[in-house]
DNA sequence: GGAAGGTGATTTTTT
DNA sequence: ATCACCTTCC
């Protein structure tokens, strides 16, 4: 069979255009996976391309693994095995390839770098920038650490934006000294942040002439994948590859771009054509994927978008079932309406699978809940991805420190867990002497240890520290990654900690084991120690294989990419909006976005698509502020493609709150004359004549005990009624009787009402009469019994 | 000085 | 759930 032969005719141009730049505008479910794979093929077969010479770049791994696989089992259908295959990898990966391979020009002009550079993710950014703060006597209280990384992010980015969040109290921006000394660190421990990883490729490309040359020579056609989603630094890197040939072809819909606030710029998009005049542009219009209602539905919600090309998807496929409407009164009740239609759909189809989307990786637990308790089996993408759980982390900042001792983000992170008396005071005596001596951390330590310059006890901790990592190293040199990791969770005393701990340190464990047994699978493969940690540091949880499971729960940035024949998009008051910004205005550029974002929730159903919110979600509930009614885009569907809104049997009974009064919604101007600008303002004079919805106090308290007393209606306290008597969930050392009565030192008598495991760790539920119902006690609780 | 316990505040999306 | 910061105990 052909290679073009299941193409339509605009597919079939869009892979066989050879040289020059080429724009493909593939809107929803239009083949852009497929047209992408069959180029490369095709490159290869029919025009003789040496598949090394071809570089492919997506941007998540997830979607690079299935492009290469594609890509090579198109070129074996048709028979051409490849020893070299083409590359095919994430914008960052390939750009920590390009810089182990070529970087050394760049310690020209990047003091103190080598091709051993580390690499500094997310989390590891944040607790540099809050050491920073810190040395430069900034509390946390007064920035926020999060906000400082998006503003770093966003400054590198070339973004400014979000550089004004970062305020003092009186109002000075202290952005600029809180980044240089950042970007200092970072330099001083030859280690690269995210963002840094494309800009200095792209420095190192401008550099030197040598590795641009041979960069260039080197590949002799570039394809990106989900090009709306590039920033400058991908599409300068991009243009630097690809010149003077161009044979660059992106592929991308600007629909579907979700990624601003990373830096993702839309006019790389809407203005390729002005910095490729060449540039031939192919669109792709037919879709494939979703019935005719879903898609008119998913269309007439993203045709109010004003910053896009008009663009008309079409489809022959059947008009199919309407698009069905959910409401529940809480965010349990909507879980348990989409657990109990998967178990349904998945018992009466053993073909169906599922994914059930929503706005925040918080909103899983819900789902994940309520199928649990319908006993379906789930697999759930994302939250907290593995390698960046904190036991993970741990174990192999041992390893990068082995690997580099500069490595003063691990080394901080490691010196001290477990716990090896070696604390803040000590700490802050190191960093003064490193600072004042010009040298690392790690050198500190072993001057201070030769001259005897602090405290007996303080040295003699630092001492064993210090054999720790010599052995360490010693142990990395003889033998593999998976024995150097055990041998470390062991001498450091990171097992014992675990082992020796609490009930919730089970799952710690069975992390670390499974870690191991990643290690084992990396010697299998003969990896060294640092491919090994490029790929952990690179590796986001989203990219976990979810084997053979049918039902997936994802967030919708992950979703990108995915198709199902049943959807279930979840959370969908307030237009996906999520509550942190609640009640904000947003600016038309972000509506826009989740608008993009709704669309893309929605173009991933073939079959079935079901829309579902509540009107009273988590621990908001009871405050006005959030309120939620399923409006803004849900207004925006055709009455005539989606079904009446049904809801359970309890949402019909009489809501105990008021609804928020509509009048405090603000709705957009949809005015496309005005300018953006203008925008802003009008929306603050929205709130300065129409009294800004306050914070009211709860006329009702949500079901429970009357409060008995308490601080100020209206605090945030007030609406947590936190006094009433309750459940406490408590660790416990020994094992107490159901039923027995308890003292805690602090609560007082208790009843034991609940136990589960047994054994030291085991976790009692507890009746305190006075105890505030704010939190589990997660830790082991002394208790005697009476 | 360090460890451990306790308290209140905070939580978008990802390489 | 996790973090910063405080108190208390050693």
């Amino acid at each position: 069979m052909s290679l073009l032969s299941s193409l339509n005719e605009r597919q079939r141009e869009a892979v066989t255009h050879f040289e020059g730049p080429l724009l493909v505008v593939a809107g929803a479910g239009s083949g852009k996976t497929r047209v992408i794979t069959t180029r490369v093929a095709y490159l290869i077969i029919e025009r003789g391309i040496s598949p090394s010479s071809i570089l492919a770049v997506t941007f998540t791994n997830k979607a690079a693994d299935e492009m290469r696989e594609r890509v090579l089992r198109l070129l074996s259908e048709h028979g051409r095995a490849v020893e070299r295959p083409p590359i095919v990898s994430t914008f960052h990966s390939f750009c920590v390839r390009l810089l182990r391979q070529y970087g050394e020009p760049l310690s020209e002009v990047r003091p103190g770098f080598t091709t051993r550079f580390g690499i500094c993710d997310a989390t590891d950014q944040l607790a540099l920038i809050k050491s920073v703060m810190r040395s430069l006597d900034l509390s946390l209280k007064d920035f926020r650490a999060r906000d400082v990384q998006s503003a770093i992010s966003a400054s590198k980015n070339g973004r400014g934006r979000s550089a004004s969040r970062v305020r003092g109290k009186d109002g000075s921006t202290l952005l600029a000294p809180i980044m240089d000394a950042y970007q200092a660190r970072l330099l001083e421990m030859n280690s690269l942040d995210f963002d840094d990883l494309l800009h200095v490729a792209v420095r190192l490309l401008r550099y030197s002439p040598a590795v641009r040359h041979a960069v260039r020579e080197r590949f002799a056609h570039v394809l990106v994948d989900e090009y709306q989603d590039t920033n400058r630094a991908q599409y300068q890197l991009m243009r630097l590859i690809a010149h003077p040939r161009n044979n660059v072809c992106v592929v991308g819909d600007e629909d579907q771009s979700i990624y601003s606030w990373r830096g993702a710029d839309i006019n790389n998009i809407l203005g390729f054509r002005g910095d490729f005049p060449a540039v031939t542009t192919i669109r792709l219009e037919q879709h494939y994927r979703s019935t005719r209602t879903i898609l008119e539905a998913a269309s007439a919600v993203i045709s109010k978008n004003l910053n896009r090309h008009e663009k008309e998807l079409w489809t022959d496929r059947t008009r199919g079932e309407l698009v069905r409407l959910y409401e529940a009164r809480s965010a349990i009740g909507e879980a348990r309406f989409v657990a109990s239609s998967v178990d349904s759909l998945i018992a009466s189809d053993p073909d169906a699978r599922v994914g059930i989307f929503f706005r925040t990786n918080a909103q899983s637990r819900q789902f994940e809940e309520a199928l649990k308790a319908t006993g379906v089996d789930f697999v759930v993408l994302g939250s907290v991805g593995f390698y960046q759980r904190s036991e993970i982390k741990d174990l192999l900042a041992y390893l990068r420190v082995a690997a580099s001792p500069e490595d003063e983000v691990s080394l901080r992170r490691i010196i001290n867990v477990p716990a090896r008396g070696i604390g803040k005071i000590t700490m802050g005596r190191v960093g003064d002497h490193a600072t004042g001596e010009g040298i690392s951390l790690w050198a500190a330590i072993g001057d201070l240890i030769r001259r005897k310059l602090l405290p007996r006890r303080a040295l003699s901790a630092l001492s064993s520290f210090q054999a720790l990592i010599t052995g360490l190293k010693e142990a990395m040199q003889s033998s593999g990654i998976e024995a150097t990791l055990t041998w470390v969770a062991e001498k450091s005393g990171y097992m014992e900690m675990l082992e020796s701990g609490r009930a919730d340190d089970t799952r710690r464990l069975e992390n670390v084991r499974e870690l191991v047994v990643a290690a084992k699978e990396a010697d299998g493969r003969a990896e060294s120690l640092l491919a090994y940690l490029d790929r952990a540091a690179l590796l986001a949880a989203v990219d976990r294989d979810p084997g053979e499971v049918r039902v997936l729960l994802m967030t919708l940035h992950s979703a990108k990419g995915l198709e199902f024949p049943t959807v279930f998009l979840t959370g969908v008051e307030e237009g996906l909006i999520p509550y942190s910004r609640r009640g904000d205005v947003l600016p038309e550029e972000e509506l826009e976005e989740e608008r993009r974002l709704f669309y893309v929730g929605m173009t991933r159903a073939r079959d079935r698509l079901t829309l579902t919110w509540c009107r009273n979600r988590g621990r908001f509930q009871g405050d006005p502020q959030n309120w939620c009614d399923p409006s803004s885009f849900l207004d925006e569907i055709p009455a005539g493609l989606v079904s009446d809104i049904s809801r359970s049997r309890a949402t019909n009974k009489p809501w105990r709150l008021e609804p928020r009064p509509e009048t405090e919604r603000f709705r957009p101007p949809s005015n496309p004359a005005l300018n953006p600008k203008n925008t802003v303002q009008a929306v603050k004079d929205f709130f300065e004549q129409s009294a800004v919805p306050s914070r009211e106090p709860v006329e009702s308290a949500p079901a429970a005990p009357a409060v008995p007393s308490g601080p100020a209606a209206g605090s945030a306290a007030a609406r947590s009624s936190k006094l009433w008597g309750g459940m406490r969930r408590v660790h416990s050392e020994g094992r107490f009787a159901l039923g027995s009565r308890v003292r805690h030192r602090k609560f007082g008598v208790g009843v034991v009402r609940r136990r589960e495991g047994r054994g030291p760790g085991t976790k009692l539920s507890v009746y305190f009469k006075d105890y505030g119902l704010k939190r589990l006690i997660a830790r082991a609780a002394k208790l005697e019994e009476l």
